[in-house]
DNA sequence: TGAGAATGTTTGAAAATCGTAAAAAGATTG
DNA sequence: CAATCTTTTTACGATTTTCAAACATTCTCA
């Protein structure tokens, strides 16, 4: 998709950085204490977490639970952390922050041998290890973006630039207006109904009405209007933009 | 594509991204273990590889491979890595990322003093190695983003020197604000989310929270005013460089 | 044609984001 | 190790955007 930081919409959020719509993070981790311990810390800062007790709870946990993030402890029951990550590794890329003790060899566990992406050092902080998981959560997004302008009629749509214009005029969209157009214009022509923009545009965790859609959908007809391109209602469905014809 | 939140959530099946037909990647490393891990790596992503196992080889495989990118390890028998970077640079442009033990002096082997396009420090991981290889590819195409001077309207940006001029007037900036604006500079029109920013600037470990880049940016206004470009905000999103118009 | 449903449009309060100053924390230097 | 400089955090007011609600209009189908 092409929003860069997308707004969180309809969420009670204080002063937290924005993370996709509830990341879910897995804690795997034998000693109760420390996964409640956790688990308060995360919540607070508005992830979703899961923990499981033991390795091999913990892979299924991953299987089903889909997390975005897994905290794993390199000591556990079963199946020992090294173990769980090379599994993890093996088939997916979700990124792994390692509870270590002192001592531990920290350069074969972040580095080539395990591939985690990170590790906490025990006893930590709290505090520290949810900086490391917004850290590691942060790496992905910092990847270019898909440059490219696309041009319907009288219409382009830069999206690395967020920028419109019509007839070569610039025009100032506000977010939701661009991702909304962003989205018709990638696909002329198609369908989309009110529940499939909500999700594009407004995540898949908003929780709005989706009279919300209109009211947007109308705002940006006003704006790009006399371009040979116009958002077009499908009654009882949803909308789609098409190209004029005259 | 880059949206952090929504398009992100499958990890699993990533598709490959498109490369010119087998593109070529030479590693200069002497460790056949680390040689074994990352070529299994990048062939999983579907890139032709080759390897060298000591400085000087490296040179003959270069000039006998052609590669489209060079990964090159800093200690190395016969010739290091300082060497290796600079001769290369002196009669090619084949994109170099150095491997790097922690502690060594990144700035220089990724500023013009050695002019390599990017570095990873050991112990890595493997993937982040393979992001970085995309990434400088994908860089490489486009833009001339060697050395020299950029400029742009009124506002020159010198990265060598690490110098600015505004008008022709010398602006001292501090390490940080100067190389937000570099990133900036380097393309402009480009919208910059925060997270970006921070991997970008800050780097990819960086933990602190991401208002620090408004502040940033804020003092960053004020020291490059009139100078005929700007830094424009894009609400809900990021920051963009502008050249004013009028 | 008219009732009922879906959509269009306008609005202002509420929410989100941003700018900035100033305090706090961290680095650097002499 | 105190002084100084840089960076980061925090707090709060200012600004911008969003969205639900209300009402108007259009559409469908009996």
């Amino acid at each position: 998709m092409f929003n860069p930081a997308k707004s969180e919409p309809k969420r009670r959020v204080e002063q937290h950085e924005k993370f996709p719509a509830m990341t879910k993070i897995l804690i795997i981790e034998d000693e109760p204490a420390i996964v409640e311990l956790v688990t308060m810390y995360l919540d607070k800062e508005g992830f979703e977490t899961a923990a499981a007790y033991g390795g091999l709870e913990g892979l299924v946990a991953v299987k089903r639970d889909q997390p975005d993030l897994v905290i794993l402890d390199l000591m556990l029951p079963e199946l020992d952390g090294w173990e769980v990550c090379r599994r993890l590794r093996k088939d997916t890329d979700i990124p792994i922050i390692m509870l270590t003790a002192r001592g531990d060899d920290v350069d074969k566990i972040v580095g080539l041998e395990l591939g985690a992406d990170d590790y906490v050092a025990k006893p930590f902080n709290p505090r520290e290890l949810v900086a490391r998981v917004k850290a590691v959560l942060r790496r992905g997004k910092g990847r270019p973006q898909a440059s490219g302008t696309l041009r319907l009629a009288g219409l382009e749509v830069d999206a690395a630039r967020r920028e419109v214009r019509v007839r070569g005029e610039r025009v100032p969209l506000r977010t939701r207006e661009f991702d909304l157009l962003h989205t018709l214009v990638m696909q002329p022509g198609m369908v989309f109904s009110r529940d499939q923009l909500l999700n594009q545009v407004w995540g898949y965790d908003y929780l709005g009405g989706t009279r919300t859609v209109d009211v947007h959908v109308a705002q940006l007809r006003q704006k790009i209007k006399d371009c040979g391109v116009h958002i077009e209602t499908v009654w009882g469905v949803g909308y789609k933009l098409c190209v004029d014809d005259d």
